[in-house]
DNA sequence: GTCCTCCTGGCAGTTAATGCCAAGTAGGCG
DNA sequence: CGCCTACTTGGCATTAACTGCCAGGAGGAC
């Protein structure tokens, strides 16, 4: 039940989305208003913001669906996985799961490429790491002589996503030819020692 | 020559710096309008918004001027040292040349506290890296094996600035009461392996 | 049909930020 | 000292991202 309206919600959310990326890509980010969005989209200004919060949004919304994405995927890998390997097989996960890669790719260039939106966009990837510490501190065997679990929780966490970052924008730089994967592993081999 | 000028601009943005310091910790960042600094300032909008760019700037500003000593710091290492050991020694000097403790706490906890904020800071933070990162490729040995050059430079410099950040979060959190460069160390051994 | 609920759109207002122009001030020069 | 030039300052208008408020319209239960 309750259907009608989510459905078209729905509609209207994907019409917005449409119409904000095209326009962005067309003529940059920063030179597309509100007003235009909405004008193109067929709807006002103020249910615009209603929908999406901020201008943003428009193109870091979804990276919230992402972000539980990662953590239950990491949650669920087995116990005896290192917190490394629990890391590496969510990211994996989060990659199929992305979207086409063209229209990954799109994004990924329109976000390294504007400033506000990159910071945005990591923004909101430090509330995940925020939400994964934990996940990850359960992970760490107590050994003797290492830094308190919360320390490497968070170190740990912190360099995945740089790596992860890293290799994304290797990639979107490259226009998506090298592989994500290839790379996320060369990134984190460069730091670790040839992990 | 040229003196007056510079001095009574100096005294200005100092005066601007205190009142927006102030009033942002006392009210809170978002709390806090331009127009209200400028009036409790003596000075006009117009004025304010000629000497800092923007409001993000009157926190963030000289963040730059830090991020130009950590590159040139970085440069003069001794060319037989390693990538990792050379960052070291430009987040030591990037530490102590900062402000007085009680200072840097202030505004670490504002920018951690405040979203908006720290996405500025963050977004100051990836244009150090982006200069960064030829230094350290410069310095890299190529290794049989290794990846590209480039993709080990962006992904040694993006670990070293998560966990640089990662360590000042810690610090902050807990109220500059433990050492910062410690932190740090903490955090590159766990991700390095008891480095 | 009626009522209730939720969504939508318009309107006004706030805030950060930018361009423009007139007025003021420092400093060199006769 | 008086003048001219260079540069700064402040007020005004404007834009763009948001937000609150309120009237009106479209589902859905009865």
């Amino acid at each position: 039940m309750t259907t009608l309206w989510e459905r078209s919600r729905q509609v209207a959310v994907q019409a917005i989305l449409d119409t904000a990326v095209r326009l962005f890509a067309e003529q940059g980010y920063e030179q597309t208003t509100i007003a235009q969005i909405a004008r193109e989209a067929g709807i006002s200004q103020r249910s615009l913001f209603r929908y999406f919060g901020t201008k943003e949004d428009l193109v870091c919304g979804d990276q919230e669906a992402l972000g539980n994405l990662l953590k239950r995927t990491v949650e669920q890998q087995p116990a005896e996985m290192s917190a490394w390997d629990a890391l590496r097989a969510g990211f994996e996960v989060v990659l199929t799961a992305n979207h086409t890669p063209e229209r990954a790719l799109e994004l990924s260039r329109l976000i390294f490429d504007t400033p506000s939106l990159r910071a945005r966009y990591i923004e909101k990837r430090l509330s995940w790491q925020a939400e994964l510490v934990p996940v990850i501190r359960a992970r760490l065997g107590n050994g003797p002589g290492r830094p308190a679990p919360d320390t490497q929780a968070r170190a740990i966490v912190a360099t995945v996503f740089a790596c992860a970052d890293t290799a994304t924008e290797l990639w979107a730089g490259h226009d998506g030819r090298l592989d994500l994967a290839d790379l996320y592993d060369q990134c984190l081999g460069a730091v670790r020692g040839q992990g």
